[in-house]
DNA sequence: CCTTTTGATTGATCTGGATAAATTCGGTCG
DNA sequence: CGACCGAATTTATCCAGATCAATCAAAAGG
Protein backbone atom coordinates (compact mmCIF):
# COMPACT_ATOMS: atom_id res chain seq x y z
CA UNK A 1 0.00 0.00 0.00
CA UNK A 2 2.89 2.38 -0.68
CA UNK A 3 1.83 5.85 0.06
CA UNK A 4 3.83 8.31 1.66
CA UNK A 5 2.36 8.98 5.50
CA UNK A 6 1.49 12.32 5.98
CA UNK A 7 0.92 11.92 9.49
CA UNK A 8 4.27 11.76 10.31
CA UNK A 9 5.33 15.10 8.70
CA UNK A 10 2.64 16.83 8.96
CA UNK A 11 2.58 20.22 8.51
CA UNK A 12 5.11 22.14 6.32
CA UNK A 13 7.91 19.64 6.42
CA UNK A 14 8.32 19.69 10.19
CA UNK A 15 8.88 16.56 11.53
CA UNK A 16 6.67 16.19 14.53
CA UNK A 17 8.31 16.23 17.88
CA UNK A 18 9.31 13.26 19.94
CA UNK A 19 8.04 12.37 23.26
CA UNK A 20 12.06 13.21 24.00
CA UNK A 21 11.63 16.51 23.29
CA UNK A 22 8.46 16.63 24.86
CA UNK A 23 10.56 15.35 28.19
CA UNK A 24 12.64 18.29 26.87
CA UNK A 25 10.45 20.60 26.94
CA UNK A 26 9.84 20.16 30.47
CA UNK A 27 6.33 19.59 29.98
CA UNK A 28 6.62 17.63 33.40
CA UNK A 29 7.99 15.78 36.08
CA UNK A 30 7.38 12.39 36.55
CA UNK A 31 5.00 12.19 39.03
CA UNK A 32 2.87 15.13 38.47
CA UNK A 33 -0.40 15.71 36.64
CA UNK A 34 -0.52 18.57 35.08
CA UNK A 35 -2.19 18.55 31.77
CA UNK A 36 -0.90 19.63 28.61
CA UNK A 37 -2.66 20.79 25.31
CA UNK A 38 -0.94 19.89 21.91
CA UNK A 39 -2.55 21.10 18.32
CA UNK A 40 -3.90 18.28 15.95
CA UNK A 41 -1.48 15.79 14.28
CA UNK A 42 1.36 16.14 16.91
CA UNK A 43 2.84 12.50 17.63
CA UNK A 44 2.40 12.26 21.06
CA UNK A 45 4.71 9.27 21.26
CA UNK A 46 6.77 6.76 18.57
CA UNK A 47 6.39 2.77 18.58
CA UNK A 48 9.62 1.70 19.94
CA UNK A 49 10.17 5.04 22.07
CA UNK A 50 10.60 4.24 25.89
CA UNK A 51 7.43 3.84 27.45
CA UNK A 52 7.72 6.04 30.74
CA UNK A 53 4.46 8.11 30.73
CA UNK A 54 0.72 7.04 30.93
CA UNK A 55 -1.47 9.17 29.53
CA UNK A 56 -5.14 10.32 30.05
CA UNK A 57 -7.16 11.93 26.97
CA UNK A 58 -9.20 14.99 28.63
CA UNK A 59 -10.18 17.09 25.50
CA UNK A 60 -9.77 15.63 22.02
CA UNK A 61 -9.38 12.50 19.65
CA UNK A 62 -5.92 10.47 19.68
CA UNK A 63 -4.93 7.46 17.12
CA UNK A 64 -2.79 4.92 17.85
CA UNK A 65 -1.20 3.20 14.83
CA UNK A 66 1.14 1.00 13.48
CA UNK A 67 3.34 0.70 10.68
CA UNK A 68 4.79 -2.04 8.54
CA UNK A 69 8.19 -1.86 7.38
CA UNK A 70 7.02 -1.23 3.62
CA UNK A 71 5.02 1.66 4.70
CA UNK A 72 1.77 0.20 5.16
CA UNK A 73 -0.72 1.58 8.08
CA UNK A 74 -3.19 0.17 10.33
CA UNK A 75 -4.79 2.48 12.96
CA UNK A 76 -5.70 0.08 16.06
CA UNK A 77 -7.58 2.74 18.07
CA UNK A 78 -9.35 5.60 18.15
CA UNK A 79 -9.53 7.24 21.31
CA UNK A 80 -12.22 9.89 23.29
CA UNK A 81 -12.04 11.39 26.17
CA UNK A 82 -11.48 9.78 29.68
CA UNK A 83 -9.61 7.15 27.69
CA UNK A 84 -6.24 6.04 29.37
CA UNK A 85 -2.89 5.11 26.57
CA UNK A 86 0.16 4.91 26.71
CA UNK A 87 0.32 2.50 28.88
CA UNK A 88 2.99 -1.11 27.92
CA UNK A 89 3.17 -4.48 28.78
CA UNK A 90 6.85 -4.07 27.69
CA UNK A 91 9.60 -1.46 27.76
CA UNK A 92 8.47 0.34 25.23
CA UNK A 93 5.21 1.66 23.58
CA UNK A 94 3.51 -1.17 21.33
CA UNK A 95 1.88 1.51 18.77
CA UNK A 96 2.39 5.72 17.61
CA UNK A 97 -0.06 7.81 19.11
CA UNK A 98 -1.33 10.57 17.26
CA UNK A 99 -3.85 13.52 18.15
CA UNK A 100 -6.37 14.13 15.70
CA UNK A 101 -7.98 17.46 16.88
CA UNK A 102 -6.63 19.41 19.87
CA UNK A 103 -5.67 17.68 22.46
CA UNK A 104 -5.60 17.97 25.93
CA UNK A 105 -3.88 15.22 27.91
CA UNK A 106 -2.75 14.37 31.74
CA UNK A 107 0.07 12.41 32.33
CA UNK A 108 -0.53 9.98 34.76
CA UNK A 109 1.69 8.81 38.23
CA UNK A 110 3.21 5.50 37.80
CA UNK A 111 4.03 5.09 41.37
CA UNK A 112 -0.26 5.84 42.10
CA UNK A 113 -0.86 3.67 39.07
CA UNK A 114 0.57 0.41 40.92
CA UNK A 115 -0.81 1.72 44.32
CA UNK A 116 -4.24 3.37 44.22
CA UNK A 117 -7.05 0.80 43.99
CA UNK A 118 -9.66 3.35 42.54
CA UNK A 119 -6.74 4.21 40.02
CA UNK A 120 -6.54 0.68 38.84
CA UNK A 121 -10.08 0.00 38.80
CA UNK A 122 -10.36 3.04 36.46
CA UNK A 123 -7.68 1.69 34.18
CA UNK A 124 -9.13 -1.19 34.29
CA UNK A 125 -11.99 -0.11 33.41
CA UNK A 126 -10.75 2.03 30.34
CA UNK A 127 -8.53 -0.77 29.35
CA UNK A 128 -11.79 -3.67 29.44
CA UNK A 129 -13.39 -1.14 27.14
CA UNK A 130 -10.52 -0.54 24.94
CA UNK A 131 -10.42 -4.73 24.75
CA UNK A 132 -14.31 -4.68 24.09
CA UNK A 133 -14.10 -1.89 21.09
CA UNK A 134 -10.76 -3.92 19.70
CA UNK A 135 -12.73 -7.39 19.95
CA UNK A 136 -15.27 -5.61 17.90
CA UNK A 137 -12.92 -4.08 15.48
CA UNK A 138 -11.30 -7.90 15.08
CA UNK A 139 -14.65 -8.77 13.42
CA UNK A 140 -14.76 -5.87 11.18
CA UNK A 141 -11.10 -6.38 9.74
CA UNK A 142 -11.72 -9.85 9.71
CA UNK A 143 -15.41 -10.65 8.37
CA UNK A 144 -16.67 -7.36 7.26
CA UNK A 145 -17.46 -6.27 3.65
CA UNK A 146 -16.57 -2.64 2.98
CA UNK A 147 -20.14 -1.48 2.82
CA UNK A 148 -20.27 -2.68 6.40
CA UNK A 149 -17.34 -1.44 7.25
CA UNK A 150 -18.36 1.94 6.46
CA UNK A 151 -21.72 1.85 8.09
CA UNK A 152 -20.19 0.16 11.27
CA UNK A 153 -17.67 3.35 11.62
CA UNK A 154 -20.27 5.76 10.82
CA UNK A 155 -22.54 4.03 13.32
CA UNK A 156 -19.47 4.13 16.66
CA UNK A 157 -19.48 8.15 15.85
CA UNK A 158 -23.22 8.66 16.32
CA UNK A 159 -23.11 8.61 20.48
CA UNK A 160 -25.31 6.53 22.63
CA UNK A 161 -25.43 4.27 19.28
CA UNK A 162 -21.69 2.73 19.59
CA UNK A 163 -23.67 -0.63 20.65
CA UNK A 164 -26.16 0.30 17.64
CA UNK A 165 -28.80 0.51 19.73
CA UNK A 166 -31.35 0.65 17.05
CA UNK A 167 -34.92 1.48 17.74
CA UNK A 168 -36.56 0.47 15.53
CA UNK A 169 -38.08 1.93 12.16
CA UNK A 170 -40.98 3.96 13.85
CA UNK A 171 -38.98 6.37 15.97
CA UNK A 172 -39.07 9.85 17.42
CA UNK A 173 -39.01 12.05 14.19
CA UNK A 174 -35.85 14.10 13.54
CA UNK A 175 -34.15 11.01 15.64
CA UNK A 176 -33.87 9.44 12.61
CA UNK A 177 -31.37 12.32 11.12
CA UNK A 178 -27.52 12.60 12.91
CA UNK A 179 -24.87 14.50 11.87
CA UNK A 180 -21.65 13.39 12.37
CA UNK A 181 -18.08 14.59 12.86
CA UNK A 182 -15.37 12.45 11.19
CA UNK A 183 -12.26 14.17 12.51
CA UNK A 184 -10.31 12.05 9.91
CA UNK A 185 -8.72 12.00 6.06
CA UNK A 186 -10.10 9.48 3.86
CA UNK A 187 -6.74 7.91 4.34
CA UNK A 188 -6.60 7.94 7.78
CA UNK A 189 -10.74 6.14 7.65
CA UNK A 190 -9.23 3.66 4.77
CA UNK A 191 -6.19 2.59 7.12
CA UNK A 192 -8.61 2.58 9.97
CA UNK A 193 -11.00 -0.11 8.63
CA UNK A 194 -8.21 -1.68 6.62
CA UNK A 195 -9.57 -0.97 3.28
CA UNK A 196 -7.57 1.84 0.45
CA UNK A 197 -8.34 5.29 0.45
CA UNK A 198 -10.54 4.98 -3.06
CA UNK A 199 -12.41 2.15 -1.33
CA UNK A 200 -13.62 4.60 1.05
CA UNK A 201 -14.27 7.36 -1.26
CA UNK A 202 -16.77 4.79 -3.58
CA UNK A 203 -18.16 3.57 -0.55
CA UNK A 204 -19.36 7.00 0.66
CA UNK A 205 -20.40 8.32 -2.65
CA UNK A 206 -22.85 5.51 -3.09
CA UNK A 207 -24.50 5.70 0.35
CA UNK A 208 -24.60 9.44 -0.25
CA UNK A 209 -26.47 7.94 -3.72
CA UNK A 210 -28.80 5.80 -2.51
CA UNK A 211 -29.60 8.57 -0.17
CA UNK A 212 -28.06 7.05 3.32
CA UNK A 213 -26.49 10.19 3.90
CA UNK A 214 -25.17 13.65 3.54
CA UNK A 215 -21.63 15.20 2.59
CA UNK A 216 -22.34 18.52 4.42
CA UNK A 217 -18.62 19.50 4.79
CA UNK A 218 -15.20 16.71 4.30
CA UNK A 219 -15.49 15.68 7.56
CA UNK A 220 -19.55 16.51 8.31
CA UNK A 221 -21.54 13.56 7.05
CA UNK A 222 -25.32 13.67 8.32
CA UNK A 223 -26.58 10.11 8.58
CA UNK A 224 -30.22 10.96 6.68
CA UNK A 225 -31.26 7.52 7.90
CA UNK A 226 -29.82 5.87 11.15
CA UNK A 227 -31.46 2.82 10.64
CA UNK A 228 -31.30 2.15 6.97
CA UNK A 229 -27.47 2.51 7.61
CA UNK A 230 -27.33 0.69 11.13
CA UNK A 231 -28.61 -2.37 9.01
CA UNK A 232 -25.96 -2.33 6.53
CA UNK A 233 -23.33 -2.79 9.63
CA UNK A 234 -23.85 -6.46 9.42
CA UNK A 235 -24.85 -6.74 12.61
CA UNK A 236 -28.49 -6.77 12.53
CA UNK B 1 9.66 -8.68 34.29
CA UNK B 2 10.77 -7.87 30.50
CA UNK B 3 9.46 -10.58 28.86
CA UNK B 4 5.91 -9.56 26.78
CA UNK B 5 3.40 -12.09 26.34
CA UNK B 6 2.34 -12.05 22.61
CA UNK B 7 -0.86 -13.95 23.99
CA UNK B 8 0.04 -16.94 21.87
CA UNK B 9 3.27 -18.35 22.30
CA UNK B 10 2.65 -22.37 23.83
CA UNK B 11 5.63 -23.91 25.74
CA UNK B 12 6.85 -23.70 29.17
CA UNK B 13 7.45 -19.67 29.89
CA UNK B 14 5.19 -18.90 32.33
CA UNK B 15 4.53 -14.80 32.18
CA UNK B 16 3.52 -13.79 35.71
CA UNK B 17 2.10 -14.91 38.65
CA UNK B 18 -0.95 -17.08 38.64
CA UNK B 19 -3.84 -16.81 41.16
CA UNK B 20 -2.50 -19.97 42.05
CA UNK B 21 0.40 -18.35 43.29
CA UNK B 22 -1.58 -15.49 45.05
CA UNK B 23 -3.67 -18.12 46.87
CA UNK B 24 -0.65 -20.00 47.83
CA UNK B 25 0.41 -16.10 49.21
CA UNK B 26 -2.38 -15.53 51.01
CA UNK B 27 -3.59 -12.68 48.97
CA UNK B 28 -7.41 -14.68 48.59
CA UNK B 29 -9.91 -16.54 50.80
CA UNK B 30 -10.06 -19.93 50.22
CA UNK B 31 -13.81 -19.89 48.51
CA UNK B 32 -12.51 -17.53 45.16
CA UNK B 33 -10.49 -20.17 43.77
CA UNK B 34 -12.59 -23.13 42.29
CA UNK B 35 -10.23 -24.82 40.08
CA UNK B 36 -11.78 -27.00 37.76
CA UNK B 37 -11.11 -29.15 34.56
CA UNK B 38 -13.06 -28.99 31.04
CA UNK B 39 -12.41 -31.52 27.88
CA UNK B 40 -11.48 -29.70 24.51
CA UNK B 41 -14.70 -28.25 22.88
CA UNK B 42 -15.88 -27.00 25.85
CA UNK B 43 -18.04 -23.61 25.81
CA UNK B 44 -17.16 -21.94 28.81
CA UNK B 45 -19.38 -18.62 28.36
CA UNK B 46 -21.34 -17.35 25.56
CA UNK B 47 -21.45 -14.19 24.18
CA UNK B 48 -24.31 -12.33 26.25
CA UNK B 49 -24.59 -14.74 28.87
CA UNK B 50 -24.51 -11.95 31.98
CA UNK B 51 -20.59 -11.74 33.10
CA UNK B 52 -20.66 -13.23 36.13
CA UNK B 53 -17.30 -14.84 36.93
CA UNK B 54 -13.77 -13.97 36.20
CA UNK B 55 -11.28 -17.02 35.17
CA UNK B 56 -7.83 -17.42 35.00
CA UNK B 57 -6.58 -20.53 32.40
CA UNK B 58 -3.99 -22.48 34.16
CA UNK B 59 -3.48 -24.72 31.68
CA UNK B 60 -4.48 -25.60 28.01
CA UNK B 61 -5.43 -23.19 25.20
CA UNK B 62 -8.84 -21.22 25.06
CA UNK B 63 -10.20 -19.24 22.53
CA UNK B 64 -12.71 -16.07 22.67
CA UNK B 65 -14.46 -15.50 19.66
CA UNK B 66 -17.47 -13.24 18.14
CA UNK B 67 -20.88 -13.97 15.74
CA UNK B 68 -22.45 -12.12 12.96
CA UNK B 69 -26.15 -12.68 12.86
CA UNK B 70 -25.53 -14.36 9.80
CA UNK B 71 -23.16 -16.77 10.93
CA UNK B 72 -19.80 -15.49 9.85
CA UNK B 73 -17.35 -16.06 12.86
CA UNK B 74 -14.12 -14.34 13.74
CA UNK B 75 -11.71 -15.50 16.51
CA UNK B 76 -10.55 -12.92 18.30
CA UNK B 77 -8.25 -14.20 21.13
CA UNK B 78 -6.28 -17.44 21.35
CA UNK B 79 -5.69 -17.24 25.30
CA UNK B 80 -2.65 -19.51 26.55
CA UNK B 81 -1.85 -20.73 30.17
CA UNK B 82 -1.69 -17.53 32.77
CA UNK B 83 -4.35 -15.73 30.77
CA UNK B 84 -7.39 -13.84 32.71
CA UNK B 85 -10.05 -13.54 30.56
CA UNK B 86 -14.33 -13.50 31.41
CA UNK B 87 -13.39 -9.45 32.36
CA UNK B 88 -16.34 -7.38 31.09
CA UNK B 89 -16.54 -3.68 30.88
CA UNK B 90 -20.62 -4.28 30.86
CA UNK B 91 -23.16 -6.50 32.39
CA UNK B 92 -22.37 -9.55 30.17
CA UNK B 93 -19.77 -10.90 28.20
CA UNK B 94 -18.99 -9.38 24.74
CA UNK B 95 -17.76 -12.64 23.24
CA UNK B 96 -17.96 -16.63 24.16
CA UNK B 97 -15.40 -18.79 25.47
CA UNK B 98 -14.59 -22.40 24.39
CA UNK B 99 -11.04 -24.56 25.00
CA UNK B 100 -8.94 -26.05 21.79
CA UNK B 101 -7.52 -28.62 24.17
CA UNK B 102 -8.69 -29.98 28.00
CA UNK B 103 -8.13 -26.98 30.10
CA UNK B 104 -7.94 -26.12 33.79
CA UNK B 105 -9.50 -22.87 34.71
CA UNK B 106 -9.88 -21.26 37.97
CA UNK B 107 -12.82 -18.31 38.82
CA UNK B 108 -11.28 -15.20 40.39
CA UNK B 109 -12.98 -13.89 43.38
CA UNK B 110 -14.57 -10.49 41.97
CA UNK B 111 -14.51 -8.44 45.15
CA UNK B 112 -10.75 -8.78 45.91
CA UNK B 113 -10.41 -7.97 42.38
CA UNK B 114 -11.86 -4.74 43.17
CA UNK B 115 -10.04 -4.21 46.30
CA UNK B 116 -6.37 -5.96 46.29
CA UNK B 117 -3.47 -4.35 44.51
CA UNK B 118 -1.31 -7.10 44.19
CA UNK B 119 -4.60 -9.08 41.82
CA UNK B 120 -5.23 -5.86 40.35
CA UNK B 121 -1.55 -5.38 38.67
CA UNK B 122 -1.79 -9.14 37.83
CA UNK B 123 -5.11 -8.62 35.77
CA UNK B 124 -3.68 -5.28 34.56
CA UNK B 125 -0.61 -7.19 32.91
CA UNK B 126 -2.58 -9.47 31.44
CA UNK B 127 -4.88 -7.25 29.99
CA UNK B 128 -2.04 -5.32 28.86
CA UNK B 129 -0.47 -7.79 26.86
CA UNK B 130 -3.79 -9.10 25.49
CA UNK B 131 -4.28 -5.11 24.01
CA UNK B 132 -1.24 -5.71 22.23
CA UNK B 133 -1.53 -8.74 21.16
CA UNK B 134 -5.19 -7.30 19.46
CA UNK B 135 -2.95 -4.45 18.11
CA UNK B 136 -0.77 -7.07 16.36
CA UNK B 137 -3.67 -9.11 15.53
CA UNK B 138 -5.56 -5.55 13.85
CA UNK B 139 -2.42 -5.58 11.62
CA UNK B 140 -2.86 -8.73 10.36
CA UNK B 141 -5.89 -8.72 9.94
CA UNK B 142 -6.29 -5.00 8.23
CA UNK B 143 -3.19 -5.04 5.79
CA UNK B 144 -1.48 -7.98 6.02
CA UNK B 145 -1.72 -11.23 2.78
CA UNK B 146 -2.58 -14.66 3.10
CA UNK B 147 0.79 -15.53 3.49
CA UNK B 148 2.01 -13.11 5.61
CA UNK B 149 -0.95 -14.01 8.00
CA UNK B 150 -0.07 -17.37 7.98
CA UNK B 151 3.32 -17.06 8.59
CA UNK B 152 2.43 -14.60 11.05
CA UNK B 153 0.45 -17.40 12.32
CA UNK B 154 3.59 -20.12 12.49
CA UNK B 155 5.80 -17.85 14.33
CA UNK B 156 3.89 -16.79 16.99
CA UNK B 157 3.31 -20.76 17.45
CA UNK B 158 7.20 -20.96 18.12
CA UNK B 159 8.23 -20.25 21.66
CA UNK B 160 10.61 -16.98 22.24
CA UNK B 161 9.75 -16.07 18.90
CA UNK B 162 6.33 -14.49 19.54
CA UNK B 163 8.39 -11.06 19.08
CA UNK B 164 10.03 -12.68 15.78
CA UNK B 165 13.77 -12.04 17.23
CA UNK B 166 15.15 -13.80 13.82
CA UNK B 167 18.49 -13.83 15.29
CA UNK B 168 19.97 -14.50 11.16
CA UNK B 169 20.31 -16.67 8.98
CA UNK B 170 23.07 -18.44 10.28
CA UNK B 171 21.73 -19.49 13.71
CA UNK B 172 22.83 -22.78 15.78
CA UNK B 173 22.10 -25.66 14.04
CA UNK B 174 18.88 -27.39 14.58
CA UNK B 175 17.34 -24.35 16.47
CA UNK B 176 16.95 -23.01 12.48
CA UNK B 177 13.94 -26.37 12.97
CA UNK B 178 11.00 -26.04 14.83
CA UNK B 179 8.11 -28.21 15.88
CA UNK B 180 4.38 -26.65 16.63
CA UNK B 181 1.38 -27.99 17.61
CA UNK B 182 -1.55 -25.72 16.20
CA UNK B 183 -3.67 -27.21 18.89
CA UNK B 184 -6.65 -25.51 16.42
CA UNK B 185 -8.42 -27.16 13.19
CA UNK B 186 -8.63 -25.21 9.51
CA UNK B 187 -11.77 -23.97 10.31
CA UNK B 188 -10.57 -22.16 13.19
CA UNK B 189 -7.47 -21.39 12.08
CA UNK B 190 -9.38 -19.58 9.03
CA UNK B 191 -11.56 -17.98 11.36
CA UNK B 192 -8.58 -16.44 13.98
CA UNK B 193 -6.36 -14.92 10.63
CA UNK B 194 -9.57 -13.59 8.89
CA UNK B 195 -9.61 -16.53 5.97
CA UNK B 196 -11.37 -19.35 4.30
CA UNK B 197 -10.61 -22.74 5.20
CA UNK B 198 -9.86 -23.25 1.42
CA UNK B 199 -6.66 -20.21 0.92
CA UNK B 200 -5.41 -21.47 4.57
CA UNK B 201 -4.94 -24.83 3.09
CA UNK B 202 -3.39 -23.51 0.24
CA UNK B 203 -1.22 -21.24 1.71
CA UNK B 204 0.40 -24.31 3.59
CA UNK B 205 0.17 -26.60 1.13
CA UNK B 206 2.25 -23.52 -0.85
CA UNK B 207 4.66 -23.63 2.64
CA UNK B 208 5.28 -27.20 2.07
CA UNK B 209 6.14 -27.19 -1.65
CA UNK B 210 8.63 -24.71 -0.99
CA UNK B 211 9.98 -26.29 1.66
CA UNK B 212 9.64 -23.88 4.42
CA UNK B 213 7.72 -26.55 6.33
CA UNK B 214 6.45 -29.92 7.21
CA UNK B 215 3.47 -31.36 8.02
CA UNK B 216 4.48 -34.06 10.54
CA UNK B 217 0.73 -34.61 11.86
CA UNK B 218 -2.51 -32.78 11.09
CA UNK B 219 -2.21 -30.10 13.72
CA UNK B 220 1.78 -30.40 14.28
CA UNK B 221 4.31 -28.45 11.75
CA UNK B 222 7.59 -28.28 11.75
CA UNK B 223 9.35 -25.11 10.70
CA UNK B 224 12.09 -26.03 8.41
CA UNK B 225 13.47 -22.91 7.90
CA UNK B 226 12.18 -20.77 10.72
CA UNK B 227 14.38 -17.30 9.21
CA UNK B 228 12.71 -18.13 5.74
CA UNK B 229 8.86 -18.05 7.30
CA UNK B 230 9.80 -15.17 9.70
CA UNK B 231 10.66 -13.23 6.66
CA UNK B 232 7.40 -13.60 4.88
CA UNK B 233 5.28 -12.36 7.81
CA UNK B 234 5.79 -8.79 6.70
CA UNK B 235 7.59 -7.27 9.78
CA UNK B 236 10.92 -7.81 8.13
C1' DC C 1 -5.38 36.84 -9.94
C1' DC C 2 -3.08 32.52 -11.49
C1' DT C 3 -0.32 28.66 -10.06
C1' DT C 4 0.67 24.92 -6.94
C1' DT C 5 -0.47 21.71 -3.59
C1' DT C 6 -3.33 18.51 -1.25
C1' DG C 7 -7.14 15.67 -0.70
C1' DA C 8 -11.31 13.52 -2.71
C1' DT C 9 -13.64 11.40 -6.44
C1' DT C 10 -14.22 8.63 -10.56
C1' DG C 11 -13.12 5.23 -14.06
C1' DA C 12 -10.71 1.11 -16.06
C1' DT C 13 -8.31 -2.88 -15.19
C1' DC C 14 -6.26 -6.54 -12.45
C1' DT C 15 -5.85 -9.94 -8.89
C1' DG C 16 -5.92 -12.21 -4.36
C1' DG C 17 -8.82 -14.55 -2.04
C1' DA C 18 -13.74 -16.25 -2.08
C1' DT C 19 -16.83 -19.57 -3.86
C1' DA C 20 -18.05 -24.02 -5.71
C1' DA C 21 -17.32 -28.64 -6.65
C1' DA C 22 -14.81 -32.81 -6.68
C1' DT C 23 -11.33 -35.75 -4.58
C1' DT C 24 -8.51 -37.63 -0.97
C1' DC C 25 -7.35 -38.63 3.69
C1' DG C 26 -8.15 -40.46 8.45
C1' DG C 27 -10.72 -42.38 11.61
C1' DT C 28 -14.43 -45.32 13.26
C1' DC C 29 -17.71 -48.73 13.40
C1' DG C 30 -20.02 -52.89 11.85
C1' DC D 1 -11.10 -55.82 6.73
C1' DG D 2 -14.01 -52.73 4.09
C1' DA D 3 -17.79 -49.34 4.15
C1' DC D 4 -18.72 -44.97 5.67
C1' DC D 5 -18.41 -40.09 7.12
C1' DG D 6 -16.56 -35.84 8.22
C1' DA D 7 -12.57 -33.04 7.73
C1' DA D 8 -8.91 -31.60 4.75
C1' DT D 9 -7.11 -30.86 0.24
C1' DT D 10 -7.20 -29.72 -4.59
C1' DT D 11 -8.84 -27.64 -8.74
C1' DA D 12 -11.52 -24.47 -11.44
C1' DT D 13 -14.05 -20.15 -11.81
C1' DC D 14 -15.68 -15.69 -9.97
C1' DC D 15 -15.89 -11.22 -7.88
C1' DA D 16 -15.01 -7.53 -4.28
C1' DG D 17 -11.77 -4.64 -3.56
C1' DA D 18 -6.92 -3.27 -4.91
C1' DT D 19 -4.20 -0.88 -8.16
C1' DC D 20 -3.26 2.45 -11.62
C1' DA D 21 -4.47 6.68 -13.65
C1' DA D 22 -7.00 10.78 -14.47
C1' DT D 23 -9.96 14.43 -13.01
C1' DC D 24 -12.02 17.59 -9.78
C1' DA D 25 -12.21 20.92 -5.89
C1' DA D 26 -10.72 23.52 -2.25
C1' DA D 27 -6.98 25.88 0.05
C1' DA D 28 -2.38 28.04 0.15
C1' DG D 29 1.00 30.96 -1.79
C1' DG D 30 3.12 33.92 -4.77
Amino acid sequence: MAYVDRGFNSGGGRISPTSAEFARAGIQNDCTLRPARHPQHSVLFYEGDKAERVYELDEGVVMLFKLLPDGRRQVVEILNAGSVFGLSAGEVYDCSAESLTPVKVSTLDRNSLETSPSLQRHVTRCLLSQLETLHDHAVLLGRKSAMERVSTFLMRLVPNRGGFGCVGPTEEAGEDSRSVTLHMTRQEIADYLGLTIETVSRVISEMKRKGLICIDRQDQIRIVNICRVCQMTGMH
